[in-house]
Parts: C-alpha cells; structure tokens; sequence
DNA sequence: TTTTTAGTTCTGTTTTAACAGAACTAAAAA
DNA sequence: TTTTTAGTTCTGTTAAAACAGAACTAAAAA
C-alpha cells in the first residue's frame, strides 16, 4: 500500500466564499452554468491551488455527476488542466492560468466572429435603404478595424514580455 | 378619421430567414433569450427598417407578450429605439446602428470589469504560491494593458472619421 | 483473483427560462 | 361619451437546463 497523505478537508474564509460567489456570478453572466463557475472560482481562490475530484467536490457541496461534467468541460475549453503525481491515483485540477491570455484571444475573435454575419446582410441588403445600409457598413468597418488592431496590440504585449 | 395606410403583409425571403435564423443563434450564444434575438436581427435585415409591433409579430410569429417583453429589453440596453409618425399611434422600431459602436464599447468594457474581481483576488491570495500569483498577476496586467489600449484604438477611430 | 478507488454515465427530479393567451390599461379616435 | 387601438401585465403551460443519486466502469492495489 502506498501512504497517501489524505490532505484535511479545504476550509475556506469568509472572504473567500464571497469572492467565489462574485466570480461564479460574473461567470454565470457569460452563459457559463453555476457549477462550472463556482470550481472555476475555487480553483483560482483556494490556497491549494491543485484540488482532487472530490476536494472540490466536498467544499462546494454538490453532486459527483455536477463534478465530472463541470470539469470536463471546462478541460474541453482550456479553463483547466490536471496533473497527476506519481503513485497516487487521483488528478489534481487546476486554473489553467498561463492560458488566459489565448483563452481571452479566442473570445474576443468569437465576439468579432459576428462581421461574418454582418457581412452577409450588408450583401443581401435592398438598395432602397440608404443610409441605414451605410451606417452598417460603418458598424462592419469599425470592427474589421478592431480585429486589425488589436492582432497589433497582442504583438505589443508579447514582445514587452 | 386619418388615414393610416396598412401596408401589406411583411414578406421575407428564405436567404433573409436564414440570415435571420444565424444571427439569432448567434445572439443567443452571448446569453439573449430567442425572441430577443429574433427581432434584433429582423430590424436588420428586414427591407422595410421601421417596423411596427404588429408587423414584428406576424412575421415573427410569436405571442404579443413576448414581442413586447423582448422590444422593452431590447430599448432598455440601447439596442434599438423607436419614432413615431405625426397623426400615427403606433410606434415604428428600428435597430439603433448608430450606438452600435457605444455598445461595442460598453460590451468590451463590462468584459474586461472581471479584473477588479481579479484584483480582489490577489489581494488575498496566500502568499505561499507566489509562481501562481505572478501568473494571476500578469493576467490582470494584460487586461489592464488591454483596457488602456482599446481606448487609445477607439480615439484612433474616431479621429479617421 | 478480489477489492478498492476515482471518476463516469444514466435516470429521474427540481428549477428556471421562455412563451402563449387572455385580461387589462391608457390614450386617441369616433 | 363609447369605442377602438396599441401595447402591457398577469397567470398558467411548456420546454430546457442543471442537478442529485445511484449504478456502473476501468484501472490499480491488495
């Protein structure tokens, strides 16, 4: 048998819980379901930074199944990855923090996607609307100027890094 | 008694509903309820830009309490606006394509409002994982860097026109 | 081999969002 | 004044999301 350190169940202050709650709440207001965002916010709170299935499990109180899917997909999406330690069965999550800035680059280029569509009822626009179909074609401008931009932007930052 | 002319029945072609059908999918990723998103995209596609209540419905075909309920929202984050015709009491609405860019921006900047919470955050980090810290605090560096950097595009844009 | 463990998948329940339809309201028109 | 119109608000229904709990699985350990 291998000697497992069984780690004392998580505790978490006050101030802790209610910057999880914040969190999930901002979360929550992107489309993100409660419990994905709530172990998203743990992992990012907690002292522990690399919580098992069931350490996040017990401090949020909710269901195994809850877990699994939660953490699946936030895996699916780079939110998070495990490692795992040799000899211990169990995987360790943590905020996949090193890939927030491409996980922000690809949310911002998802939010631009919409020009695509833009585009696309520009083309199919009657010609007797003037106008409005001159201030959509601003409105399509202004963010193909944007995505341009901000590609600039990103470069900037990376070689200030 | 004026004369108001009822005009005829709103026709749309198949490429308009599916364009419709797209941009309603879209919206509906970003968190907006269907109908909303239906008559945000039939205000941009449709030929006719000024339409009534009555009109939206039928070409939409859904209740009245839906339509109303998804106009009010839809004039309460600016989306669209309405105008009325002298000796006319219906309302005319139509998609607000001029704040489309202020919206853009409000929709960027509520985006990037997280790192306060980030800021929150490291402020009560445990100090014991100061690699994990520099990462959370290189994030809110970016988005920091990101915020003054859109400011600076948006002045840029302006300015071209 | 059997048993334990870490997590997954399935089924049913609860909760919430979205909507329909009818009753209602306020202003304008008749 | 009454009637019509344009839209709102209320109530009940339907549909979808989120979750709980138990059964299950696969790999490791005993």
């Amino acid at each position: 048998m291998r000697s497992i350190k069984t780690r004392q169940i998580m505790e978490l202050n006050q101030t802790q819980r209610n910057l999880i709650e914040k969190l999930g709440v901002f979360h929550e207001k992107t489309g993100m379901p409660p419990t994905e965002s709530r172990v998203l916010s743990l992992l990012l709170v907690s002292d522990e930074i690399e919580l098992t299935f069931d350490e996040i499990r017990e401090t949020l109180q909710v269901s195994k199944s809850a877990i699994s899917n939660a953490l699946n997909t936030l895996m699916l999406t780079n939110k998070i990855e495990y490692i795992t330690k040799s000899g211990d069965r169990k995987r360790y999550f943590r905020s996949n923090l090193s890939n927030w800035k491409k996980n922000a680059a690809d949310g911002l280029h998802s939010l631009l996607s919409i020009n695509a569509l833009m585009k696309e009822v520009l083309a199919i626009r009657t010609d007797k609307t003037p106008e409005f179909n001159k201030d959509l074609g601003d409105v399509i401008a202004f963010i193909d100027f944007l995505q341009v931009e901000l590609l600039v932007i990103f470069n900037k930052w990376n070689q200030l890094k």
